[in-house]
DNA sequence: CGTCTTTGACCCGCGC
DNA sequence: GCGCGGGTCAAAGACG
Protein backbone atom coordinates (compact mmCIF):
# COMPACT_ATOMS: atom_id res chain seq x y z
CA UNK A 1 0.00 0.00 0.00
CA UNK A 2 1.27 3.81 -0.48
CA UNK A 3 1.55 5.74 2.08
CA UNK A 4 -1.45 5.33 4.64
CA UNK A 5 -1.95 8.70 5.73
CA UNK A 6 -3.50 8.06 8.76
CA UNK A 7 -3.08 10.23 12.50
CA UNK A 8 -0.41 7.85 13.44
CA UNK A 9 1.67 9.41 11.13
CA UNK A 10 2.10 12.52 13.40
CA UNK A 11 0.83 11.59 17.04
CA UNK A 12 0.09 7.88 18.18
CA UNK A 13 -3.52 7.79 19.37
CA UNK A 14 -2.15 7.72 22.52
CA UNK A 15 0.05 11.18 22.15
CA UNK A 16 -3.17 12.27 20.19
CA UNK A 17 -5.36 11.93 22.74
CA UNK A 18 -2.80 13.30 25.48
CA UNK A 19 -2.52 16.19 23.19
CA UNK A 20 -6.46 16.64 23.15
CA UNK A 21 -6.51 16.79 26.62
CA UNK A 22 -3.75 19.11 26.79
CA UNK A 23 -5.94 21.47 24.41
CA UNK A 24 -8.62 20.88 26.77
CA UNK A 25 -6.98 21.49 30.06
CA UNK A 26 -7.37 25.29 30.92
CA UNK A 27 -4.79 24.64 33.77
CA UNK A 28 -2.33 23.09 31.42
CA UNK A 29 1.15 24.44 31.85
CA UNK A 30 1.74 23.04 28.24
CA UNK A 31 0.57 26.04 27.21
CA UNK A 32 1.97 27.99 29.34
CA UNK A 33 4.22 31.28 28.24
CA UNK A 34 7.31 30.34 29.59
CA UNK A 35 7.16 33.21 32.46
CA UNK A 36 3.98 31.94 33.67
CA UNK A 37 5.48 28.18 33.63
CA UNK A 38 8.07 29.73 35.87
CA UNK A 39 5.82 32.04 38.18
CA UNK A 40 3.06 29.39 39.18
CA UNK A 41 3.00 25.71 37.89
CA UNK A 42 -0.21 25.27 39.40
CA UNK A 43 -1.90 28.42 38.65
CA UNK A 44 -4.75 28.82 35.92
CA UNK A 45 -4.32 31.28 33.18
CA UNK A 46 -4.87 34.71 33.79
CA UNK A 47 -8.75 35.72 34.13
CA UNK A 48 -8.14 38.40 30.75
CA UNK A 49 -6.42 35.23 28.80
CA UNK A 50 -8.14 32.50 30.22
CA UNK A 51 -11.94 34.37 28.92
CA UNK A 52 -10.02 35.41 25.51
CA UNK A 53 -8.75 31.77 24.84
CA UNK A 54 -11.99 30.16 25.52
CA UNK A 55 -13.98 32.88 23.36
CA UNK A 56 -11.44 32.09 20.59
CA UNK A 57 -11.86 28.29 20.48
CA UNK A 58 -15.21 29.04 20.44
CA UNK A 59 -15.50 30.96 17.42
CA UNK A 60 -13.11 29.01 15.72
CA UNK A 61 -14.27 25.84 15.56
CA UNK A 62 -17.71 24.77 15.17
CA UNK A 63 -17.44 20.87 15.54
CA UNK A 64 -17.72 19.53 18.46
CA UNK A 65 -17.76 22.15 21.46
CA UNK A 66 -14.87 21.55 24.19
CA UNK A 67 -17.55 21.13 26.28
CA UNK A 68 -18.40 18.39 24.30
CA UNK A 69 -15.42 16.78 23.71
CA UNK A 70 -14.69 16.94 27.67
CA UNK A 71 -17.65 15.09 27.84
CA UNK A 72 -16.49 12.46 25.65
CA UNK A 73 -13.23 12.17 26.97
CA UNK A 74 -14.99 12.40 30.70
CA UNK A 75 -17.16 9.03 29.16
CA UNK A 76 -14.32 7.61 27.68
CA UNK A 77 -12.01 8.01 30.50
CA UNK A 78 -14.39 6.12 32.70
CA UNK A 79 -14.39 3.46 30.76
CA UNK A 80 -12.29 0.30 30.41
CA UNK A 81 -11.33 0.96 27.02
CA UNK A 82 -11.02 4.78 26.69
CA UNK A 83 -11.53 5.74 22.58
CA UNK A 84 -9.79 8.55 21.30
CA UNK A 85 -11.38 11.15 20.78
CA UNK A 86 -10.20 11.91 17.09
CA UNK A 87 -12.54 9.11 16.66
CA UNK A 88 -15.34 10.95 17.41
CA UNK A 89 -18.06 11.65 14.58
CA UNK A 90 -20.10 14.53 13.65
CA UNK A 91 -22.47 15.39 10.70
CA UNK A 92 -22.97 18.51 8.86
CA UNK A 93 -25.99 18.92 6.25
CA UNK A 94 -25.37 20.97 3.41
CA UNK A 95 -27.79 22.40 0.70
CA UNK A 96 -27.69 22.70 -3.02
CA UNK A 97 -24.28 22.06 -3.82
CA UNK A 98 -23.75 21.40 -7.15
CA UNK A 99 -20.65 19.44 -6.85
CA UNK A 100 -21.51 17.29 -4.91
CA UNK A 101 -19.19 17.40 -2.50
CA UNK A 102 -18.75 19.64 0.40
CA UNK A 103 -15.76 21.65 -0.02
CA UNK A 104 -14.41 22.85 3.38
CA UNK A 105 -11.14 24.14 2.71
CA UNK A 106 -9.28 21.31 2.54
CA UNK A 107 -8.35 19.08 -0.08
CA UNK A 108 -10.24 15.47 0.42
CA UNK A 109 -8.81 11.78 -1.30
CA UNK A 110 -11.70 10.08 -2.35
CA UNK A 111 -11.06 6.60 -1.60
CA UNK A 112 -14.17 4.32 -2.03
CA UNK A 113 -17.80 5.12 -2.95
CA UNK A 114 -20.56 2.51 -1.95
CA UNK A 115 -24.28 2.20 -3.16
CA UNK A 116 -26.05 1.89 0.15
CA UNK A 117 -28.92 -0.43 0.64
CA UNK A 118 -32.78 1.76 0.76
CA UNK A 119 -30.44 4.93 -0.84
CA UNK A 120 -30.66 5.31 -4.33
CA UNK A 121 -27.74 7.90 -4.08
CA UNK A 122 -24.02 6.16 -3.38
CA UNK A 123 -22.32 7.24 -0.35
CA UNK A 124 -18.50 8.63 -0.81
CA UNK A 125 -15.39 8.11 1.23
CA UNK A 126 -12.95 10.70 1.61
CA UNK A 127 -9.72 10.77 3.63
CA UNK A 128 -7.93 13.61 4.39
CA UNK A 129 -5.10 14.50 2.35
CA UNK A 130 -3.09 16.03 5.53
CA UNK A 131 -0.26 14.12 6.39
CA UNK A 132 -1.21 15.71 10.26
CA UNK A 133 -4.75 15.02 9.69
CA UNK A 134 -6.56 11.40 9.46
CA UNK A 135 -9.73 12.34 9.41
CA UNK A 136 -12.08 10.93 7.24
CA UNK A 137 -15.50 11.89 5.64
CA UNK A 138 -18.47 10.25 4.53
CA UNK A 139 -20.66 12.42 1.69
CA UNK A 140 -24.73 10.85 0.79
CA UNK A 141 -27.04 12.59 -0.37
CA UNK A 142 -30.16 13.19 2.12
CA UNK A 143 -32.88 10.53 0.98
CA UNK A 144 -35.38 13.37 2.04
CA UNK A 145 -33.69 15.82 0.04
CA UNK A 146 -31.69 14.88 -2.72
CA UNK A 147 -30.52 18.61 -2.28
CA UNK A 148 -28.98 17.76 1.25
CA UNK A 149 -25.92 16.79 1.66
CA UNK A 150 -24.98 14.61 4.49
CA UNK A 151 -21.36 14.65 5.75
CA UNK A 152 -20.16 12.24 8.48
CA UNK A 153 -16.60 13.55 9.50
CA UNK A 154 -14.75 10.60 11.84
CA UNK A 155 -11.75 12.33 13.55
CA UNK A 156 -10.71 15.60 14.89
CA UNK A 157 -10.31 17.38 11.53
CA UNK A 158 -9.49 20.80 12.88
CA UNK A 159 -7.60 22.71 9.67
CA UNK A 160 -8.38 26.03 9.08
CA UNK A 161 -8.34 27.72 12.46
CA UNK A 162 -4.89 29.86 12.47
CA UNK A 163 -5.45 31.52 9.21
CA UNK A 164 -8.42 32.92 10.74
CA UNK A 165 -6.56 34.12 13.55
CA UNK A 166 -3.68 35.16 11.40
CA UNK A 167 -5.66 37.02 9.43
CA UNK A 168 -4.35 40.53 10.89
CA UNK A 169 -1.33 38.77 11.43
CA UNK A 170 1.75 38.13 9.46
CA UNK A 171 1.01 35.24 6.88
CA UNK A 172 3.69 33.52 8.26
CA UNK A 173 3.84 31.23 11.41
CA UNK A 174 5.64 29.58 13.58
CA UNK A 175 4.41 26.21 13.98
CA UNK A 176 5.21 24.37 17.06
CA UNK A 177 8.78 22.64 18.01
CA UNK A 178 6.65 18.90 17.20
CA UNK A 179 7.91 16.78 14.50
CA UNK A 180 5.91 14.48 12.52
CA UNK A 181 7.17 11.01 13.29
CA UNK A 182 7.20 10.49 9.36
CA UNK A 183 9.10 12.94 7.85
CA UNK A 184 7.80 14.75 5.03
CA UNK A 185 9.75 17.52 3.01
CA UNK A 186 8.58 20.54 3.34
CA UNK A 187 8.02 21.50 -0.32
CA UNK A 188 5.57 18.49 -0.10
CA UNK A 189 3.76 19.66 3.22
CA UNK A 190 3.45 23.13 1.65
CA UNK A 191 2.42 22.41 -1.32
CA UNK A 192 -0.80 20.40 0.79
CA UNK A 193 -1.45 23.19 3.13
CA UNK A 194 -1.86 26.06 0.68
CA UNK A 195 -3.48 24.22 -2.22
CA UNK A 196 -7.15 24.75 -2.84
CA UNK A 197 -9.40 22.26 -3.75
CA UNK A 198 -11.69 22.55 -7.06
CA UNK A 199 -14.35 23.10 -5.74
CA UNK A 200 -13.36 25.79 -3.10
CA UNK A 201 -13.82 28.28 -6.24
CA UNK A 202 -16.95 27.34 -7.37
CA UNK A 203 -19.76 28.92 -5.72
CA UNK A 204 -22.93 27.11 -4.46
CA UNK A 205 -25.91 28.70 -2.99
CA UNK A 206 -25.33 26.92 0.23
CA UNK A 207 -27.89 26.97 2.90
CA UNK A 208 -27.38 24.57 5.77
CA UNK A 209 -30.39 23.31 7.26
CA UNK A 210 -30.18 23.61 11.29
CA UNK A 211 -31.49 20.28 12.87
CA UNK A 212 -28.57 19.36 14.36
CA UNK A 213 -27.23 19.20 18.68
CA UNK A 214 -25.95 22.27 18.41
CA UNK A 215 -26.43 26.03 18.39
CA UNK A 216 -26.43 27.70 14.92
CA UNK A 217 -24.36 30.07 14.18
CA UNK A 218 -24.98 33.16 12.74
CA UNK A 219 -23.74 34.47 9.72
CA UNK A 220 -20.25 34.59 8.50
CA UNK A 221 -20.16 38.41 7.76
CA UNK A 222 -21.14 38.95 11.20
CA UNK A 223 -17.74 37.66 12.32
CA UNK A 224 -15.64 38.03 8.86
CA UNK A 225 -14.42 40.84 6.92
CA UNK A 226 -14.08 40.67 3.48
CA UNK A 227 -10.28 40.84 3.35
CA UNK A 228 -10.38 38.39 6.15
CA UNK A 229 -11.65 36.11 4.09
CA UNK A 230 -9.33 36.50 1.54
CA UNK A 231 -6.65 36.10 4.18
CA UNK A 232 -8.02 32.94 4.95
CA UNK A 233 -6.67 29.48 3.14
CA UNK A 234 -6.45 25.93 4.87
CA UNK A 235 -3.33 25.91 7.15
CA UNK A 236 -2.53 24.46 10.29
CA UNK A 237 -4.57 22.17 12.76
CA UNK A 238 -5.92 23.45 16.02
CA UNK A 239 -2.76 22.22 17.82
CA UNK A 240 -1.12 24.55 15.97
CA UNK A 241 -3.25 27.37 16.61
CA UNK A 242 -3.87 27.37 20.44
CA UNK A 243 -0.34 27.39 21.72
CA UNK A 244 0.14 30.37 19.50
CA UNK A 245 -3.08 31.91 21.06
CA UNK A 246 -1.64 31.92 24.17
CA UNK A 247 1.45 32.77 23.43
CA UNK A 248 0.66 35.91 21.76
CA UNK A 249 -2.68 37.26 23.49
CA UNK A 250 -2.61 40.69 22.90
CA UNK A 251 -2.46 39.71 19.11
CA UNK A 252 -6.05 38.96 18.28
CA UNK A 253 -8.92 41.32 18.61
CA UNK A 254 -11.18 39.15 20.23
CA UNK A 255 -14.12 41.39 19.79
CA UNK A 256 -13.69 41.66 15.98
CA UNK A 257 -14.42 38.73 15.75
CA UNK A 258 -16.96 37.89 18.71
CA UNK A 259 -20.28 40.02 18.66
CA UNK A 260 -21.58 38.03 21.32
CA UNK A 261 -19.52 35.44 24.12
CA UNK A 262 -22.21 33.21 24.58
CA UNK A 263 -22.53 31.54 20.74
CA UNK A 264 -20.55 29.90 18.45
CA UNK A 265 -18.97 31.58 15.39
CA UNK A 266 -18.63 31.08 12.03
CA UNK A 267 -17.93 28.04 11.00
CA UNK A 268 -14.59 26.50 10.64
CA UNK A 269 -13.64 22.65 9.73
CA UNK A 270 -15.18 20.64 9.25
CA UNK A 271 -17.48 23.12 8.44
CA UNK A 272 -17.50 24.18 4.62
CA UNK A 273 -16.16 27.18 3.34
CA UNK A 274 -18.33 27.12 1.18
CA UNK A 275 -20.62 28.91 3.93
CA UNK A 276 -17.96 31.45 4.25
CA UNK A 277 -18.70 32.58 1.39
CA UNK A 278 -18.90 36.52 1.28
CA UNK A 279 -21.40 36.34 -1.22
CA UNK A 280 -23.71 33.95 1.25
CA UNK A 281 -25.85 36.01 3.57
CA UNK A 282 -27.50 33.47 5.19
CA UNK A 283 -25.44 29.95 6.27
CA UNK A 284 -26.76 28.29 9.11
CA UNK A 285 -24.84 25.38 10.15
CA UNK A 286 -26.36 22.13 11.45
CA UNK A 287 -23.23 20.38 12.39
CA UNK A 288 -24.90 17.39 15.04
CA UNK A 289 -22.31 15.97 17.24
CA UNK A 290 -22.51 12.55 17.05
CA UNK A 291 -20.67 11.69 19.92
CA UNK A 292 -21.02 8.04 19.63
CA UNK A 293 -17.79 7.87 19.62
CA UNK A 294 -15.97 5.26 17.37
C1' DC B 1 4.36 11.99 -16.21
C1' DG B 2 2.46 12.68 -11.84
C1' DT B 3 -1.79 13.06 -9.47
C1' DC B 4 -6.43 12.14 -8.74
C1' DT B 5 -10.78 9.62 -9.47
C1' DT B 6 -13.31 5.61 -10.48
C1' DT B 7 -14.89 1.21 -9.42
C1' DG B 8 -14.87 -3.72 -8.75
C1' DA B 9 -12.85 -6.75 -5.42
C1' DC B 10 -11.83 -7.83 -0.94
C1' DC B 11 -12.24 -7.81 4.12
C1' DC B 12 -14.72 -7.87 8.28
C1' DG B 13 -18.39 -7.40 11.57
C1' DC B 14 -22.98 -8.59 12.55
C1' DG B 15 -27.44 -10.83 12.50
C1' DC B 16 -29.87 -14.96 11.59
C1' DG C 1 -21.76 -21.28 9.02
C1' DC C 2 -23.68 -18.22 5.77
C1' DG C 3 -25.22 -14.12 3.70
C1' DC C 4 -25.51 -9.26 3.80
C1' DG C 5 -23.92 -4.67 4.15
C1' DG C 6 -20.55 -1.24 5.12
C1' DG C 7 -15.71 0.15 4.83
C1' DT C 8 -11.32 -0.09 2.49
C1' DC C 9 -7.97 -1.37 -1.06
C1' DA C 10 -5.76 -0.95 -5.31
C1' DA C 11 -5.49 -1.35 -10.33
C1' DA C 12 -6.76 1.15 -14.23
C1' DG C 13 -8.18 5.08 -16.53
C1' DA C 14 -8.72 10.17 -16.81
C1' DC C 15 -6.89 14.50 -16.55
C1' DG C 16 -3.88 18.55 -16.37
Amino acid sequence: MEGEVNSSSWFSESEEDELVRELLDDASPFFFLPEERNQSKAASLPPRNEEAMNQLISKVYSGPTMQDIENDLSMTSRRDQPQPVSQARYTVKLKSCDNGVAGDGYKWRKYGQKSIKNSTHPRSYYKCTNPRCGAKKQVERSGEDPDTLVITYEGLHLHFSHPFFLSNQPQHFDPPSKKPKRTISEDEFQAHETRQPPEQGQECSTHVTSSGSLPSSSTANDYMQESDLEAMGPRGLLEDVVPFMIRNPSSYNVSSYCSSSSHRSPPTSPSSSLSWSPNLSHSCFDVGLNTSIG
